[in-house]
DNA sequence: TAGATTGTTAATCGATTAACAATC
DNA sequence: TAGATTGTTAATCGATTAACAATC
């Protein structure tokens, strides 16, 4: 019953999104049952590749038929944790923070609600973006521990992450999303994950370059 | 003197806007030459890794000295086809689209200017967010064709990617940037990079629920 | 010179893909 | 039943890491 979590490998848990999507997409058309071909022919990959990712949310499939639709759906939220709400606090109120605190998208697909914005800048603390109150960063711990939130949003600029994710730590914050460039260093027991738009914009403008020059 | 264009792989790619920014912020500390060691401390990578992946952009480095910072800042940078200014139309002004219509970075770290935004919704047309100013998708096309944009950012619901992407084909970008969950159809000289939000944040809450549970 | 670093070739590791028995 | 699919083990492929000669 409890979860082996014998963590899938990030290839996998990076597909298993687009899977929930697709499948949430066909849902209205009453299909009771998917197949890993099925799944596999809308993203061109490796059946293979889809049955082994699937099964690690350790749904059982039925030979000759597939997956039940309904409870591959289920299996894969609760698998990445979206079947419940996790409420999640962001630091730096610039450019950034104010787009993240302002996708709603989060809330509703992800079960992610970013409950409070952080800053140190006075001019921004008592107000509210996005109808999300801002709090001056030294607020951080105490209201971490009485809301028992585990998630960290960084947005803040470079020289600041670090800090800012010591905060977090010392706060009780058990899952850092980092949006900055900086690699944090954190407990063993504090889980990173680094995500920067202009990492895939990098792979884009390379590869547009590198296309005319070809021989 | 013209790029090899060997296509440097995706994971190389996503690696070197990580040193382009470090080195970046110890431009200042007058720091002439940097070696592959140093850089690898500061992220905690393979000493060769970074060689290799620096060694794609072409520059040649001294033994015994390591490679001269501001070199390779810029050969990072042209390597990337962050040096110049490419400008981008994007399609879909919904949550997300204004979003990143409002992220100003791009344009001043990565070389991106989305100098338009398109929708089919009348009631947005016309307007101005964050400054851009919003066209019906109809006149993608001939805007494209007239200010010779080459990019195309996609940021509408997932049913309506494709459709878009078919649009933008036909108007001659060649280069997409898909924040939707749908796999993309085009042709093969157009390339096409998936990102989106909530990939990072898979691994981020399995990790952080596989953890507890865990024997 | 000796030590440190580059550039490159070889070995290792892990993810993807192929093969195939079991199943409804 | 025959065909299609699951679940799993084996083979392949590519990326990461190790080893080492050349260099200033």
């Amino acid at each position: 019953m409890v979860n082996k979590s014998k963590s899938a490998s990030d290839s996998t848990l990076k597909r298993l999104p687009l899977y929930l999507y697709f499948l949430k997409s066909i849902a209205d058309e009453n299909l009771k049952f998917i197949s890993c071909t099925n799944i596999s022919q809308e993203f061109g990959f490796d059946p293979t590749q889809v049955r082994k990712d699937i099964a690690e949310t350790g749904i059982v499939g039925i030979a000759k038929i597939g997956y039940k639709a309904d409870d591959l759906i289920n299996k894969i939220e609760s698998f990445l944790g979206w079947n419940k709400v996790n409420e999640a606090f962001l630091v730096g109120i610039g450019d950034l923070g104010k787009t993240l605190l302002g996708y709603r998208n989060f809330r509703t697909e992800n079960g992610l609600d970013i409950v409070a914005g952080f800053d140190n800048d006075d001019s921004r603390v008592g107000s509210y973006i996005c109808h999300k109150r801002i709090f001056h960063i030294s607020k951080l711990p105490e209201l971490a521990k009485r809301m028992d939130v585990k998630i960290g949003l960084i947005a803040v600029p470079e020289k600041k992450a670090q800090e800012v994710a010591d905060i977090m730590v010392e706060a009780g914050i058990k899952g850092i999303w980092n949006f900055s460039m900086t690699p944090l260093k954190v407990p063993e027991d504090v889980i990173v994950e680094n995500t920067r738009f202009s990492t895939g914009l990098a792979i884009l403008t390379n590869r547009l370059n590198a296309r005319p020059k070809s021989d």
